[in-house]
DNA sequence: TAGGCTGATGCTGAAATGGTATCAGAAGGG
DNA sequence: CCCTTCTGATACCATTTCAGCATCAGCCTA
């Protein structure tokens, strides 16, 4: 048996097929159809020929569905309303209403400015799919370069590519983390000296180095040259290992709340603390048109950056 | 906003996209539909152009498909195959394996014979959906003549109309219901001048003129001139009527049932005994194919009659 | 740098399509 | 009883559309 698509079957035979079915009369279906009987006549006969059997039973006095006729008209109605629906979201599609976002962030967006600006996101396009991930800031950049996601939120200057498009959202100094009853905590800024004793929480170099060795450099050039501790795997662990008392770790300000109570966070006192520079940032090429909705609720939040 | 058949969107566009979105590759998408790679292009291009937005994002080192195409390729999946099983099913209907049957009958009929042979259609065509309803047989034959139902299990010989396709079934015998302790009911057979004294309890003449001439000619060639009772406008209200004692009915033996306990059923004694006509009959033009099926069935429970 | 791949484009002959005019049969009205 | 009007089917013609071939342009790999 011969699937329809090996036999030539086209949308104009349904719908010529229905609109005779609707009316019973080729002569008015053909005008519904701004078409001409003889084309319209020559529609069905087609299609007949295609499926088979006999559509209509016709003759000089009038149209009547045959059976299988009737069958195919009462099949058909709900799967073409279907099509129409379909071809209705992929333009809401196209439009940006609805569809799917592909976002990766980091911990320090997430824990501070992100949830604002994506429930911006969700009131300007309820319909579309926010697909979030986690991701250390050179993964993200890895994974936008891919293509994989759409865009992202990271706190690490991306690659200087020019298929990639970045907008600087604001810098922010790294301040220090140490357990609430440390003496540094009694102070309202910690030069790195006062943490002399403590073992330096850090995190894998190379999920964002940049950061890593201005660290380590800010420390140097302030005289203190801590032991490293434990390596955590993200911000969260690092405050646990802070808590049980492993240490020292470094956060932004606006995630230190990520230690909660057993911790306490003082900004560092000294020159060139180092910054996270946050960043947004994708592929120039990507046409997903929801990203335009994201990139302007990310400019509404922080300015008109370019 | 213009509507997808008013822009031309033809099946072969969609099916050119479900193949292109499944390989992402325009070369191996027109192997696959037996079609050059330039016509693949442009069926692609056209169902761009028609929808308005872009489908997928190309360039000479691959193809991926645009959100608003994911979109469609999501959606359009289903439409497809639903669109197959439509059409896999209007097939069957014209098989005669699916579809509807429309059929009335009489009483006397649906009170014999008729159950037996609707039993075995619903067996041979399980997926048939039958339309029943009991009509008296002159308004069957206008039925089955005005195309309003397909056959008729009737009881009176239909109009020689070359239209119409009648199958004999059988002759039955009419015969008589009395009140169960009538003296008429100790006997085998009954003589009409027997029910001296009773009523008859007829039926509208209207409903088969035929039948209802021929049993007062009956009575008067007997010599029995009954006085008529009410007239019973269906064969169990005329039961009903014979339990109260209002009188004598007549009916055919198979459906002497219909009466209870209360009543009993015995055969006419005499010449000439009015005999009902079981016809199935339909319009030689129909094209049903459940109809042929439905043929098959009475001829082979009555004998290969034509 | 050559050859592989990607998809796009120009051209041409064949096929398909739609319109006009007409045909054939049946029904309704004067 | 004929004439008009309706039904859908058919013949023919001009136009359009379409598929395929050959080729082009860009990227990637060996």
């Amino acid at each position: 048996m011969l699937k329809w698509y090996q036999k030539g079957l086209e949308l104009h035979h349904l719908q010529s097929f229905m609109a005779v079915a609707h009316e019973l009369s080729f002569r008015r279906a053909a005008q519904e159809l701004h078409l001409a009987q003889p084309a319209l006549s020559r529609h069905i006969q087609q299609l007949e020929h295609i499926v088979g059997y006999r559509l209509f039973d016709r003759d000089t006095r009038g149209t009547r569905l045959t059976e299988p006729g009737l069958a195919l008209a009462d099949g058909l109605k709900p799967v073409l309303a279907e099509l129409g629906q379909t071809l209705r979201r992929a333009e809401e599609a196209a439009e940006g209403r609805r569809g799917r976002l592909r976002v990766v962030y980091s911990i320090a967006a997430i824990s501070s400015y992100l949830p604002e600006v994506l429930q911006a996101f969700r009131q300007r396009r309820p319909e579309v799919r926010l697909e979030l991930q986690e991701l250390e800031s050179a993964e993200q950049h890895a994974a936008v370069l891919a293509g994989r996601v759409d865009c992202a939120f990271t706190i690490m200057e991306p690659p200087a590519r020019p298929e990639l498009k970045v907008i600087p959202l604001f810098r922010e100094q790294i301040g220090v983390v140490v357990p609430r009853d440390h003496a540094a905590a009694r102070l309202e800024r910690v030069k790195p000296q006062m943490l002399a004793g403590l073992d330096y929480i850090s995190f894998p170099r190379h999920f964002n180095p940049r950061l890593y060795d201005s660290v380590l450099a800010f420390f140097h050039r302030e005289g203190f040259n801590p032991a490293l501790g434990p390596v955590a795997i993200n911000r969260i662990n690092a405050m646990g290992q802070v808590i049980t008392g492993s240490g020292f770790t470094t956060i932004n300000a606006a995630s230190a709340h990520l230690g909660g109570p057993g911790t306490a966070f003082r900004p560092f006192d000294g020159e060139g603390v180092p910054e996270l520079p946050h960043t947004f940032s994708y592929l120039a090429a990507n046409t997903n048109p929801t990203l335009q909705a994201m990139r302007a609720c990310v400019q509404e939040r922080f300015g008109g950056a370019a």
